[in-house]
RNA sequence: GCAGGGGUCGCCAAGCCUGGUCAACGGCGCUGGGCUUAGGACCCAGUCUUAUAGAAGUUCGGGGGUUCGAAUCCCCUCCCCUGCACCA
């Protein structure tokens, strides 16, 4: 058996791609372009599987798209800012640019041992200057638009680490590091305006066809428009009006009470010098203590409490009480809730607990709804009752109607109202884009001077865990008023990673760029034609990246307004069934893979084992099977150094007719397979026809040699979008000039469809053969084989694409439908044999079977007589006998 | 609760859109054999049940329907995963 070192070729090509430039992207506008784009890591230092599997299919689109004749942009990028790098630092008492830095280097040189085709001159990690200048200057755009501004927000605070923290940081209402209890506090803060795009990020989801109706459905509940109606309220006895919203105003004669949300500002005047005042603030600090997942973590359980306070339902003129509640959030709505029991469930749960009235507007049609027996709101649609002038009315109806009617009257007006919320991007950390903004005690908020950019990240920070470093060092804060020149203060606060890469896919088009973020060699490459990611990322990222598009070409810089054409999810890496973590301790690590079995292995297990959106369970002995058919494929190149020439199908006698047949018509399946995102199914494909090729070059004669060499150059190509290095190494065994640089196109022509038949044939003959010469155990002297007309059924191959019509007609003949199941077993009996003989004429049969058996001669190297049973009567007793395959070996 | 995706012959996993080449691709595992001192590797075959068989039977979570015919289409139901979640 061939050794082969395959971690020594995979070096030697890679540095054979990398002396040759082989994958930078090309100045020529005219070329047909293609921009994939694998979802860039945060630098931890190490690949896990997941990036592997990640950019291992990116590499194979990218490569087949090269070969394909695109001009690729495959850029290479790390978001290199962000929390891990600081708390490193805190860690190692360092700084986070050197971590960074040098986990940059450690990542940088995995991916590069993994083969993969970056063009590496696109290479600008995000916490360069380079890169971070254009955040701010973006920012800086952003904020003259209006579209970046500050406002006081209530955030998560951690009073002994004094920053803020990440919802994700706070773990059971305490911090995550030093585990005090984590307060809501009042924080002014920066903010982009991404609510003034929702609409249009929700009307163009439908632009993007080649997005998995997942992302599109998680990006449409994430936006979560509703439309419904503002209805205002006066409280009784106080001039107050309250603001509420509601998506179902044809209830509103059904109102029994209304609910605040605790940390609603009326509610200080509501309960000002009533009786119950310190209880009530007592409540409220309760339910502020909480965190939002405390909060709502339970679920059912409703808590509240009145106010002493009434209002009048303008409708009516019913006077309720107002409620304050846990369940009624101030970020959606106006934090106020008419509250309808009868007809919605949470009103109903807190109406019960409360023992506030319940008021039936809304009758279905079929049964009819009881107070007293009310076991649940009534959500379904039906007719008012108790509504006065809408009695009657159909409730979808209603909404409209008694919408128009507020709105006569200035009592209410319909209204949109959004999940999402505004784009919170100040954070309290060192390592993060300076946010381009100076305060001054006499001009106020003023942006920096954009000829002051970047703002850099100054150097000697002490990481000590306590606060934002930034605020410590006098150097950086203090500075002068770039409108009077006055001494001034700088914001200390730094931008959310996630501006970063909202827009770095544009960046790469022109990283150079000193001018502005981007040029116009963007309009060249964008739309990012391949996006391929983790659907973790399926709603920031991907929303943000999309906002950010549209808020740059609303400042000019570009016309698009959709970043990513075509997007992939991949699935997950699993391993005995359940995702690959740390703290389970079922981690592989990929270096270990390829230091054991070399890159390509690693990339075509990962590749074949599923298809790339499913989840992918990890098997060693999958990864041993990928490794055994490199060796092989290897084997076989090495055996057969024969470069591909130019084929007379003529010449060529049935069984390397059909290899041939099966090399083309592999090709088109491969490529059909690849462009639908298939790479087990094609990988697949290949796996076969190798085990094809490799017997046929089991053969001496010439005449195969030919069409062995046709197949070895065909795999080869075929491989290389998935395992490039080994398929370089095996072009330059066949003396291929290059690199591998050409995709194989099938030739129609050399499809042969009676060659796929014969082979059929000697396919079910030569394994009875073949068994029972095992079963002997020495080669046979002579093997008769006995032909009965009807005796295969794999004819179908020949017959492909006639089953329907033939089957249409014998329905036609024998009336079938009327006959009915008899019928069915009659068609049956039809199909299975007789209909599709007559496709083929039985001397073709004959023949087919007849020129394939050379194999036989050539593999057991013995006399092999044919005698076809219906050449006579004597003969049938010849026929196949049970207990016999219709051979007979002598 | 809402939304999305699934349940296929030991395991992983195709097929379902466009119903009939489906007893159902491929990989792994297992069994037998060839080759070998042996093991590994490599090669061949088998791997739902019955059967001498190229035959038949019973299968694609469960139930029902449409059809001459259903893993595939329709309805109901059970189970699993993922995301969002007291969104008014």
């Amino acid at each position: 058996m061939i050794e082969f070192n395959l971690t020594q070729i995979e070096k030697k090509w890679q540095k054979a791609w990398k002396d040759n430039n082989l994958f930078k992207a090309k100045k020529d506008t005219n070329m047909k372009k293609f921009y994939a784009l694998e979802m860039f890591p945060y630098p931890s230092g190490k690949l896990h599987m997941g990036h592997v599997r990640n950019f291992s299919i990116t590499d194979a689109v990218a490569r087949y798209k090269r070969m394909t004749g695109y001009n690729v942009l495959y850029p290479i990028g790390y978001d290199a800012l962000g929390l891990p790098a600081e708390n490193a630092a805190i860690k190692n008492d360092s700084d986070p640019k050197s971590w960074t830095l040098k986990c940059i280097e450690m990542m940088k040189a995995q991916q590069e041992s993994m083969g993969f085709s970056y063009d590496m001159s696109t290479l600008t990690p995000t916490c360069m200057p380079e890169y971070y200048r254009w955040n701010q200057w973006i920012f800086l755009k952003l904020f003259e638009k209006g579209i970046a501004y500050k406002k006081v927000a209530p955030i998560n605070w951690c009073p002994d680490c004094k920053t803020v923290l990440a919802n994700e940081q706070v773990e059971d209402g305490k911090c995550w590091r030093c585990k005090s209890e984590v307060i809501k506090k009042d924080l002014s803060q920066w903010f982009f305006k991404i609510t003034e795009y929702a609409d249009e990020l929700l009307k163009d989801l439908s632009k993007l066809e080649d997005w998995p109706e997942k992302v599109k459905t998680m990006q449409k509940n994430w936006i979560g428009k509703s439309e419904g109606t503002e209805i205002y309220f006066k409280v009784k006895d106080m001039d107050l009006e309250i603001s509420t919203f509601t998506t179902r105003p044809d209830t509103i004669f059904g109102i029994t009470y209304l609910v605040f949300a605790p940390e609603h500002q009326i509610v200080k005047q509501l309960i000002k010098g009533t009786k119950d005042e310190k209880e009530i603030n007592k409540f409220i600090k309760e339910v502020a203590k909480k965190s939002t997942i405390e909060r709502t973590a339970e679920g059912k359980e409703k808590n509240g409490i009145f106010t002493g306070q009434y209002f009048i339902n303008p409708v009516n003129g019913d006077e309720c009480p107002i409620y304050i509640a846990d369940y009624a959030i101030m970020d959606y709505g106006t934090g106020a809730v008419m509250a309808v029991p009868a007809h919605d469930k949470r009103d109903f749960a807190f109406a019960k607990k409360y023992k506030l009235p319940v008021k039936v507007v809304i009758q279905p049609k079929d049964n009819k709804l009881d107070v007293k027996t009310l076991k649940d709101a009534y959500t379904d649609s039906g007719v008012l009752v108790n509504s006065a002038e809408f009695d009657g009315t159909n409730n979808e109806v209603a909404k409209d109607k008694i919408t128009k009617w507020l709105e006569k009257n200035k009592l209410g007006k319909s209204t949109v109202n959004y999940k999402l919320r505004d784009w919170l991007i100040s954070r309290q950390r060192y390592w993060g884009t300076p946010i381009p903004i100076i305060y001054c005690d006499d001009c106020g908020i003023v942006p920096a001077d954009e000829n002051d950019l970047p703002i850099v990240l100054p150097d000697g920070a002490k990481f000590d865990g306590k606060g934002n470093p930034l605020e410590k060092i006098e150097s950086f804060i203090n500075c002068k008023c770039p409108i009077c020149g006055k001494p001034a203060k700088r914001e200390t606060d730094t931008m959310d990673t996630f501006v970063d890469s909202s827009w770095y896919f544009l960046r790469y088009t022109d990283n150079k760029n000193d001018k502005l973020p981007f040029g116009d060699n963007h309009k060249y490459w964008m739309q990012v034609d391949q996006y391929i990611g983790g659907v973790e990322h399926a709603i920031l990222h991907l929303l943000y990246a999309r906002f950010f598009t549209k808020a740059l070409r609303d400042i000019g810089l570009t016309d698009i307004d959709e970043p990513f054409k075509r997007l992939f999810t991949q699935g997950m890496v699993l391993k005995d069934g359940v995702k690959m973590s740390k703290s389970i301790g079922n981690v592989v690590d990929p270096g270990i893979i390829i230091n054991k079995y070399g890159a390509d292995t690693a990339r075509l297990f990962i590749l074949f084992a599923a298809l790339p959106e499913k989840e992918l369970e990890w098997s060693d002995k999958g990864v041993e099977a990928s490794y055994r058919f490199l060796k092989k494929v290897y084997k076989l190149v090495d055996d057969n150094k024969i470069k591909a020439t130019k084929i007379d199908v003529d010449t060529l006698d049935a069984k390397s007719k059909y290899v041939l047949s099966l090399i083309h018509s592999t090709i088109n399946s491969v490529t059909e397979n690849i462009d639908n995102f298939r790479f087990s199914f094609a990988i697949a494909d290949i796996m076969a026809l190798t085990v094809e090729v490799q017997k046929l070059a089991l053969k001496a004669d010439k005449n195969y040699k030919i069409v062995v060499a046709e197949g070895i150059d065909t795999i080869i190509k075929l491989l290389a979008p998935f395992t490039p290095h080994i398929a370089e190494e095996m072009w330059s065994m066949v003396g291929g000039k290059g690199f591998v640089s050409e995709w194989p196109v099938g030739n129609e022509d050399y499809i042969d469809k009676k060659a796929i038949l014969m082979e059929t044939f000697v396919k079910d003959t030569a394994s009875d053969v073949r068994q029972i010469v095992q079963l002997i155990g020495k080669t046979p002297e002579s093997i008769n084989i006995y032909v009965a007309p009807e005796w295969k059924h794999k004819i179908y191959e020949l017959a492909k694409g006639k089953p329907k019509s033939l089957i249409a007609e014998v329905m036609k003949d024998t009336e079938m439908k009327e006959i009915g199941a008899e019928a069915s077993k009659y068609a049956q009996s039809l199909m299975k044999r007789p209909v599709f003989l007559d496709v083929l004429s039985s001397d073709d049969e004959y023949l087919a079977l007849a020129s394939g058996l050379d194999v036989f001669i050539d593999e057991f190297d013995c006399e092999i007589n044919v005698i076809r049973a219906d050449e006579s009567e004597s003969d049938k007793s010849k026929r196949a006998e049970p207990g016999k395959p219709g051979i007979e070996v002598l």
